[in-house]
DNA sequence: TCGTATAGTTAAGCGCTTTTAACTAATAAA
DNA sequence: TTTATTAGTTAAAAGCGCTTAACTATACGA
């Protein structure tokens, strides 16, 4: 078996391990907030992306701007949500998370940053060095394969920042 | 900072760029084959832990049995899973994805595979390597904090196989 | 200024998911 | 055997997400 062989087949191994654990809290957790996924998904591209349009929400989602429309209305009834008008294109809305918003993004964040801790607590300091760098270097060559869509200021240099956080020192 | 708290801030970055790509594939898949994400989900678990119950369906995704009876029907309808009878316990059904079905299931695997092969292109072997021994670590790490989960047999031992591929020769 | 494009809303309608409640059938326990 | 438990189905009702189509309002180009 080839190095690359070996390295998809870890690979494929590790986001199954993953994505079977993120998503189902990520489904739990929505449930018990009330929301749904569209919801949940809409308040976390708000939280990281700060503020955006209806159709922006459209095309995260992959669906028309009248049930864009719709799914944001409804959370700014829940108030998770604020909805104003651009002042430059008044055509446009502004939509920001609420306090309320927010904190629900937080929690789920907390959650998984409570998951996270027992999986640092299990891996001793040595390995987390060599993991460290290798995520590094996951994570950016990922970014890379789809510049336009990471990152919130999507106009400067990839590949060198970001997650240049080095631990030698 | 110290090195855990690098390691956490390392693996969330990985985990949030992971998971939203995961995810946007996911679903757009999904919507692609025209079905919902819970189908999705469900066909997902069959594939992944060979047969199982309706009531087992419900449990993974968190509803009632009367819930999950009726989205297995629709699946049934689509001929994508196949629902017989256990003939030692007649009073459950035993669910399994029909050709149909594991042809669904494994184009999204595919399309995965896809987006990994280009990472893995990114990436020179060297660096594989050492990501291969990290994600490893990881990915049996992860596992042994919810042996119950992870894996279809789950009576046997844990941390040493399953990810034991070594590198070396 | 007039016409067109853009951003978003509203309404009608359909399908899926979900729950509760009432039900059938099979197994297990008394 | 009688009773209780377990697995699953069915029906009614409510909510959400989605689409299409028709609409309002703003911005921009000729």
């Amino acid at each position: 078996m080839t190095i690359p062989d070996k390295f998809t087949l870890v690979l494929r191994d590790w986001s199954e391990t993953f994505m079977r654990r993120s998503m189902r809290d990520f489904v739990q957790f929505s449930k018990d907030s009330g929301l749904t996924l569209p919801q949940m998904s809409t308040l976390f591209h708000l939280h990281h992306g700060s503020s955006c349009g209806v159709s922006d929400v459209g095309e995260l989602l992959g669906v028309t701007n009248a049930a864009a429309s719709q799914m944001v209305d409804r959370l700014v009834q829940y108030e998770l949500i604020e909805r104003t008008e651009d002042p430059v294109d008044r055509r446009m809305k502004q939509l920001k998370l609420t306090n309320k918003g927010r904190a629900i993004v937080q929690d789920s964040i907390e959650a998984r940053k409570r998951w996270m801790a027992k999986l640092t607590n299990a891996i001793t300091p040595d390995e987390q060095i060599s993991i460290i760098t290798a995520l590094t270097i996951l994570t950016n060559a990922a970014h890379d394969l789809e510049p336009e869509i990471n990152q919130v200021g999507n106009s400067e240099k990839h590949n060198q920042a970001k997650n240049d956080i080095s631990v030698q020192n």
